[in-house]
DNA sequence: CTAAAATTCAAACATACGTTTGAATCAAAC
DNA sequence: GTTTGATTCAAACGTATGTTTGAATTTTAG
């Protein structure tokens, strides 16, 4: 049926494509893995590129539609003042680890996530950015009026940081668990993201630089 | 002459390796940029495996060894008490965002450095925990004196979260530069590396975990 | 200057890839 | 039951890749 194949190869594509990268894998891999045609991808997809982007639309729209829920709740729970910055970073935060409850596709897709972003490919920089736009903006207006302390360039600074402690978990949940013999394990979401949190809101919330680079 | 043939190889590599991923460039590409015989890489190198390797690796060591010895001279500074956490920071930090002074081969391999870390290669990952191996001992060490109030586990997700501000922040300059027009540039290394130090240290001092699951 | 070793070179090899094709198969509608 | 459209299939196409080869060239040493 139809349904069946398509998804049947967003499923294996997306669980390959985490594994090994775009470039590392095949569509004859990814054909194969999902018990399909070869040809199948360019009946229902087009190329190789437009099905990589289908994997990565297919749940990033949700993610960062539940990022801007959370941010709305934070900012109408504190009514007329802004939210605390935890409250921002644990929405930015907590639904792309969260995703990774579901220890199959979550975990996976946490990786993928990741792998794209890291990627050079320049029809995944247009995605993202697409994706992206609405949040980013949402982000800093939110941030820049939690943290008033802050020029804006050194604002942007630190949600760079703290972003790159997020991507930096969802790409590593293999090494960190590793290098800390299981002590650490992404795999615990809740832990994982409170310490995540008080990390970055602490640096967010950290005085402005004494010098005058930040202005 | 020998030498030059071989230094052109790893030269271009460099540089192409930054800006395309290992998968993303041949060596027909890096042979053609430096001018030399396809046949080349293998006479002087052996695979196009072991030429990454050899990128990777001519100045990893470099780096690692700066930073063991700006730990060092931290640990001497502090005298009998553990440095403060902004200088073992400092000393991860720097060496190597400040290879970026070099406007050529610095910022190239800031990027490579990230992208080697972000790629699944089994053969990357050996030579990676080989050359990390003493660092990362070293700096758990100091961190564990600097940061007496933290359990073991929390102490090592902050240092992964520091990590990943670094590596993010290596991968990814252009993304950084242009999602704010331009106002954060890791070109300027003094700048960016005290932001990062002080946005990482708030991170690394902040209380200890109010519940229990750090214990 | 000459012999030997090191290095470069153009060419080819084998393989893997994304893509295309056209016939075969299936499902649904009349 | 036949026809029509959607889907699957095996096979092939063209291209790019890492690698190997063996002769030509350059460098080194006696």
């Amino acid at each position: 049926m139809a349904a069946d194949t398509k998804e049947q190869i967003l499923d294996k594509a997306e669980e390959l494509l985490a594994e090994q990268g775009i470039d590392g894998v095949s569509l004859r891999a990814i054909t194969q893995a999902a018990a399909v045609n070869l040809a199948s991808v360019h009946y229902h997809f087009g190329s190789k590129e437009a099905l990589v982007k289908a994997v990565f639309v297919r749940r990033i729209a949700a993610v960062n539609r539940e990022r801007i829920a959370l941010l709305d709740a934070a900012e109408s729970d504190a009514a007329a003042g802004p939210p605390a910055v935890e409250r921002i970073l644990y929405a930015l935060f907590a639904p792309a680890i969260q995703l990774s409850q579901d220890p199959l596709r979550g975990r996976r897709f946490m990786r993928l996530c990741g792998r794209f972003y890291a990627e050079p490919a320049d029809y995944l920089e247009a995605v993202f950015e697409e994706e992206f736009a609405e949040l980013v903006q949402r982000l800093d207006r939110a941030f820049r009026r939690a943290a008033p302390h802050l020029a804006e360039k050194e604002l942007r600074w630190r949600v760079h940081f703290a972003v790159g402690a997020m991507v930096h978990t969802m790409m590593d949940s293999d090494r960190i668990r590793r290098w800390t013999q299981g002590l650490c394990d992404p795999v615990n979401v809740e832990e994982t993201v409170d310490a995540m949190v008080r990390f970055a809101a602490a640096g967010m919330n950290a005085p402005a630089a004494v010098n005058g680079w930040a202005r």
